[in-house]
DNA sequence: ACAAAAATGAGTATTTTTACTTAATGCGAT
DNA sequence: ATCGCATTAAGTAAAAATACTCATTTTTGT
């Protein structure tokens, strides 16, 4: 019976985390290594000619990213699997990439043996996700909900109040540069706490950014 | 003649990366591995029992980081020579390495042409710095005379209030919040204020969110 | 251990924001 | 033409923020 094993590619820019990764890839009983790839460009021309089984992908790349190459794969190569390597830093990038699909997510503080818990895992058709990233998921997910809870329709004057506000004027700066009373845009304050639940500037503000009513 | 070899300490907490690394070194004739370490603590252990010449270290580490690791081994070993690897993420932590005196400061993407560049110039007596790192260096320079003018430094308590009011959070919440009295927090404020420039707290958010001082 | 920086807190006064209610005017849609 | 909403505006009050100065205690960095 041939014992079946799996067509690793690694993506990855710097070049000695790449040969370590490439190292470990070659020592484990069920993989190979397909081929390496110092960004998402080199990973194409190599997976046209040479496919791989699972590709790792780095997040951060120069010429074509992680999130690129991932986007681009999927469409070229439905069957191939993405485990992507961050170095934590990057926070809301982690959603993109699992709508866009993806297997796995690792840090890459991870040993040899975290790498076969997570490949064994994706090859067993499973998704595997570092421990470490779970504040992260329950964070994201904490505020989807609180989302669509208010909900409010401000009117044009109120943004525009509002943007006035997010850069700093005074009820009496806005007033002076809306030509109305200082008791108009008092009013309009008020209404704008009022729809937000807002209870000061600060909390206005921060209703403001989340729901992109300013920039 | 005995030819001399010199003895590189890699300390890096990435596996794979540290992987990739001691191979290389391997590799090159005129070094050997003295040993590997994935943070701080273990570098001292082993550089205790078995020193190295040259210590390749990562500024980011958990349990012991980068910088705190030359700082304590530049006293312990007074010989020992500094390469740093970094990431280029962070900025002001170059000069924070240059004052502490090391001896080469490289990017991770390089590669093994790289490395026995930069190796050979510190063996030789000399520094040896990515060339990538010449725009941190004269911005960094030029900033230290801007600095003076604006771009203030914020305290951790100022910082830990500055969040909270942009979480909307009153002045007398933020004190009952924090143990403290109101009138604290409200100097706080002040010195908030008058050191970003903010005169309300709409533009000290906006100050905070464009410094990401806050998120 | 020592100096410097940070954190804490009070005094005092002024300005601004917040919290409502009421109401006139204008403008667009049915 | 009129209903409803947006905009404008005033009244009244309380609460909060702003603008300083000065002093004491803790925490640091070296």
């Amino acid at each position: 019976m041939i014992k079946p094993v799996t067509r690793i590619a690694v993506v990855e820019d710097h070049s000695f985390y790449r040969n370590g990764l490439c190292m470990a890839i070659r020592r484990l009983k069920f993989t190979e290594l397909a081929f390496e790839a110092a960004n998402g460009l080199e990973f194409f021309e190599k997976q046209r000619a040479n496919p791989a089984d699972i590709a790792l992908i780095d997040v951060m790349m120069p010429v074509m990213d992680g999130y690129e190459t991932v986007k681009a794969a999927k469409n070229e190569f439905p069957l191939l699997k993405f485990i992507i390597l961050t170095m934590m830093d990057e926070d809301e990038t982690i959603t993109k990439f699992i709508q866009a699909g993806v297997q796995g997510y690792l840090l890459k503080n991870i040993d040899n043996k975290g790498l076969e818990t997570a490949l064994k895992a994706v090859i067993h058709g499973r998704q595997y996700f570092s421990d470490e990233l779970m504040p992260f998921f329950t964070r994201t997910l904490k505020q989807e909900k609180e989302r669509p809870v208010n909900q409010v329709k401000l009117t044009r004057r109120e943004i525009e109040i509002l943007q006035l506000i997010f850069e700093g004027l005074s009820t009496q700066e806005i007033a002076d540069k809306l030509f109305v009373s200082a008791r108009t845009v008092s009013n309009h304050r008020f209404n704008l706490n009022n729809k937000t639940g807002a209870k000061n500037t600060a909390s206005l503000i921060s209703y403001a950014l989340k729901n992109n009513l300013v920039r």
